[in-house]
RNA sequence: GGGCGCGUAGCUCAGCGGUAGAGCUCUCGCCUUACAAGCGAGCGGUCGCAGGUUCGAACCCUGCCGCGCCCA
């Protein structure tokens, strides 16, 4: 035991301890051995490793740790993975910017390329092969940073058993159970319109899709009419030469003589009908609408319901594409060929005014457009052939089932379930899981070529299962040879991978052995607990509960406990782009993991809360507190290993244990429902309690420097052996390093695999009633030296306590230790009328 | 527009039918054989507003107002 204890250096040495020691490690075998109610399975989220970690992240994973910390106290063999989520988009932008390179799948492979060492002016085009090969470099060297602050932050993590989503395994694991939901029908490519960002040139996911207020216009426009012209209003007037119809509401009287007539479009002079469906706003504009393929969604639902034809002018680049299409005059939108959408809509507007066809100037609005999460420019639809997996946004059966297993999962906090079933009814389509793009799981998928060299798609030349995971675009399908590869009559690699989520999706399934190791996962499967935060409920979350629904039938957890954020002083949410986050390292090195972690038990699931460094105080204030009072049971006071859970004789020694075992039973109850705040807040409390009042009175007695008989040193020092034994093992989840330092101090092993209290451990002969009365009457002499601003070792000459009748007793059961903490010379107890009260007179000496 | 959550002391939050709480801040004290990075005491709130239910309402119900998030 240090003579003068402190918190600096405490991380670097447990977390050596623990690593050396494999406390944190999950016995397989044992685990396997035991029912599963004897383990806690975790699936953690795989953090983005291109990403950076700030506050939040530390507070959120904290969160988990707490509850792991606690279950593997209470016995558990914990299954506790960690995982990066390095493939995807993500990890291609900070490879980008990083080298300075871009990914052409064009180009051959070049074994002895070296990236530059500072990213150039322009990015250097790299094959498919060397790009993926960089991101893998740079992921790994990210990887590395953040386990190092994760285990700075105390994660009790099993740093065995760490996956990555583009391993081989996890590659494996999504492209096997893509095969199999292929096999069963839940998966299917088709061609079709799809929401396309135009900067990433790949399709977006629903789920990926936020609305941004941007500013836009009306375009009154006149089309030609059977009886004069027809005024639509339109914000995208670019998209005139993709007209297929104009559009109103049966009920609109104003167009009812038009439906199934058909007007000219301006400029173009293309014939249209004129249709009506329930969809159109009769109070929009001038209440008809052009149909355009495609502006936006509505489009294309019109065009699908009304069977409409197809005018497609918006190409993967988000340029015009450099043909008309057909219907539409070649030499009219010549001109407009090429030009991006910004300046075909300025062009046509020209064109627009000066036809007059284009009534009056455009009345700017503001409008909400989509846009990709991550792009910076409004998504535009264009078909193409994408694979997706129904989710129910095509199938109210479906949509019911997956409402239904997230009945099945235990919400923390109870009303986050609400954010799941929301998305859920309100999925529009199947999810798109492909994506144009180079880092991630390439689709297990050839399709043979005819003689023109056109892939024949609808019979898919699928990978076996032995053979997983393969890469189509390297790997050769059976039958053929790589020479025939992209020839007609030989075959092409499906050229998209999974969008990121497809895989992360799995993560149940890759942490706990599904295509590994059968029989963990046969034991861990359904999990315990899936924490995370709530704003990925609607991608990972539900994506996960699909996958586990289809594959194994079941929810992939039994729980979900869902963090709040870490938000700023104006309650925005902390992250990287707002640059509002705050670096975790430096508040880590400043106050302490300890206390870090304490401040971070503070935010009750599903609550956000702001960041406060002075709240990081308090909880350093906690640590060192701990650290004290420790060194001066076991030093000072000299009280030992042996005598905790050793009879007490004193009640006051007594009364502080019955009074301890409700804080174990509330704390444990607490921790049982997740409530990791609740379970800290009594804890804490009573800690506080116990030191200022019960650890004052009783230090005189415990000395054996009070006259009193002797067997009430041992007892005091019994009490407080135990008591410091239960709380060190209460805060061991909040405050692992302060706990294993002064657990280290007097027993053995670590405080981590130390059984978590139990009330049986204590005694329940106290009457938990007298801690309350103590510390009053002690308050009231206390105050009585505070008013006469004299110090608390002050001797009083006569004190004399009124207590209600029924606490008499309990006053003079404290008698002994009250005299000896105020230093009384003469203690008198009567019993009176209303709350206990103490009439002090100060010795003549303390007096001013 | 729909859903969810939240409005309690200057700040952060408990309490969710029975006399308004904690921590921080602030003020005033105190070297007390663990801790001055400490200890003691004190100041501070008509519990967002308006109705209703009840013997009794921060707490239950209704309606407003404000804030946040999710979805259109």
């Amino acid at each position: 035991m240090p003579d003068k204890p402190t918190l600096e250096g405490l991380e670097a040495k447990w977390v050596a301890a623990w690593a050396r020691d494999d406390v944190y490690g999950f016995d397989r075998a044992a685990a396997l051995a035991a029912p599963r109610s004897q383990t806690y399975a975790i699936d953690t989220p795989p953090p983005t490793a291109s990403g950076s970690l700030h506050v939040g992240h530390v507070f959120s994973y904290t969160h988990t740790d707490i509850v792991a910390r606690y279950h593997r106290m209470t016995g558990k063999h914990v299954f506790y993975p960690m995982g990066w989520d390095d493939n995807g988009l993500p990890t291609e932008r900070r490879v980008q910017n990083f080298y300075g390179v871009r990914c052409d799948p064009s180009l051959p492979y070049d074994a002895g390329f070296t990236p530059p060492e500072k990213p150039g002016k322009d990015q250097l085009p790299i094959s498919r092969r060397n790009f993926v090969e960089l991101c893998e470099q740079l992921t790994a060297v990210d990887e590395a940073e953040f386990e190092k602050l994760w285990r700075q932050v105390g994660l009790s993590v099993d740093w065995g058993n760490v996956y990555r989503t583009i391993s081989e395994t996890s590659r494996a694991t999504a492209q096997r159970a893509f095969l199999h939901n292929l096999a069963r029908g839940e998966a299917y490519a088709q061609e079709a319109p799809t929401l396309w960002d135009v900067t990433f040139r790949t399709a977006v996911a629903q789920a990926e899709l936020e609305d941004r207020e941007r500013p836009g216009a009306y375009h009154r426009v006149a089309f030609a009419g059977p009886e004069g012209p027809v005024h639509i209003e339109t914000t995208r007037p670019e998209l005139l030469p993709a007209c297929v119809a104009l559009v109103a509401h049966p009920d609109d009287e104003r167009y009812q003589p038009l439906f199934g007539q058909t007007v000219r479009t301006p400029l173009f002079g293309v014939e249209v009908p004129v249709v009506a469906h329930r969809l159109a706003e009769k109070d929009k504009g001038s209440g008809i609408a052009m149909i355009c393929t495609f502006g936006d969604l509505t489009d294309v639902i019109w065009w699908r319901e009304l069977q409409l034809p197809t005018r497609a002018i918006i190409g993967w680049d988000g340029r015009l594409l450099p043909d008309a299409p057909d219907g539409v005059p070649a030499e009219v939108y010549a001109e407009l060929a090429g030009k991006t959408v910004f300046s075909a809509q300025q062009r046509i507007v020209e064109l627009l005014r000066e036809s007059g066809d284009l009534e009056g100037d455009p009345k700017p609005i503001t409008h909400p457009v989509k846009f990709f999460e991550k792009g910076e420019r409004p998504l535009e639809i264009v078909t193409t052939r994408q694979w997706y997996i129904r989710n129910g946004g095509r199938d109210a059966d479906l949509r019911a089932a997956l409402v239904a297993r997230g009945r099945e999962i235990q919400w923390v906090p109870e009303h986050m379930r609400h954010r799941y079933e929301n998305w859920v009814e309100g999925l529009n389509g199947d999810w798109l899981i492909s994506r144009q793009r180079f880092f991630g799981v390439p689709f297990p998928v050839w399709y043979r070529l005819d003689d023109a060299g056109e892939p024949v798609f609808d019979e898919p030349i699928l990978a076996p299962e032995s053979a997983l995971p393969v890469d189509p675009s390297s790997d050769v399908p059976e039958g053929f040879t790589e020479d025939q590869r992209g020839v007609p009559g030989g075959f092409a690699a499906d050229p998209d991978v999974m969008d990121t989520w497809a895989t992360s999706s799995l993560s149940p399934q890759v942490a706990s052995g599904w295509d590994t190791d059968p029989e963990l996962f046969g034991h861990v499967f359904p999990m315990d607990l899936r924490p995370q935060a709530h704003d990925i409920i609607r991608t990972w979350l539900f994506s996960t509960v699909v996958r586990a629904h289809y594959e194994q039938g079941q929810v992939p957890w039994t729980h979900a406990a869902i963090s709040g954020f870490v938000v700023d002083p104006d309650r925005k949410k902390m992250s990287k782009s707002k640059g509002n986050a705050t670096t975790p390292i430096d508040v880590l090195e400043k106050y302490g993991t300890d206390a870090v972690r304490w401040r971070a038990a503070g935010a009750r699931p599903g609550a956000d809360s702001p960041f406060d460094e002075v709240q990081m105080k308090v909880g350093r204030r906690l640590a060192i507190k701990l650290l004290n009072v420790g060194k001066f049971v076991l030093g000072s006071i000299g009280a030992t290993a042996d005598l905790v859970g050793t009879p007490v004789s004193e009640p006051v020694d007594a009364a502080l244990l019955t009074r301890l075992r409700e804080v174990v039973a509330e704390a444990t109850a607490a921790m049982e429902a997740y409530n990791y705040t609740r379970a800290l807040e009594v804890t804490e409390t009573f800690f506080w309690q116990f030191c200022d009042d019960h650890v004052e009175l009783v230090k005189t007695r415990a000395y054996g420097e009070d006259g009193g008989p002797a067997e009430g040193a041992t007892s005091a020092k019994a009490g407080l052996a135990t008591a410091l034994s239960v709380l060190n093992r209460l805060l061991a989840p909040v405050l692992p390093f302060a706990t294993e330092e002064v657990w280290s101090w007097w027993r053995t092993g670590s405080v981590h695999r130390a059984p978590w209290p139990t009330v049986e451990e204590l005694p329940a002969g106290g009457d938990a009633a007298l801690v309350g009365v103590a510390a009053e009457a002690l308050a009231a002499v206390r105050k009585a030296k505070s008013e006469a601003k004299v110090s608390m070792r002050a001797p009083v000459e006569s004190a004399v306590v009124h207590a209600p009748a029924d606490q008499v007793a309990l006053v003079e059961a404290v008698r002994r230790d009250l005299v000896a903490a105020g230093i009384i010379s003469t203690l008198t107890v009567e019993p009176g009328e209303g709350p206990l009260t103490v009439d002090v007179v100060l010795a003549p000496a303390a007096e001013a």
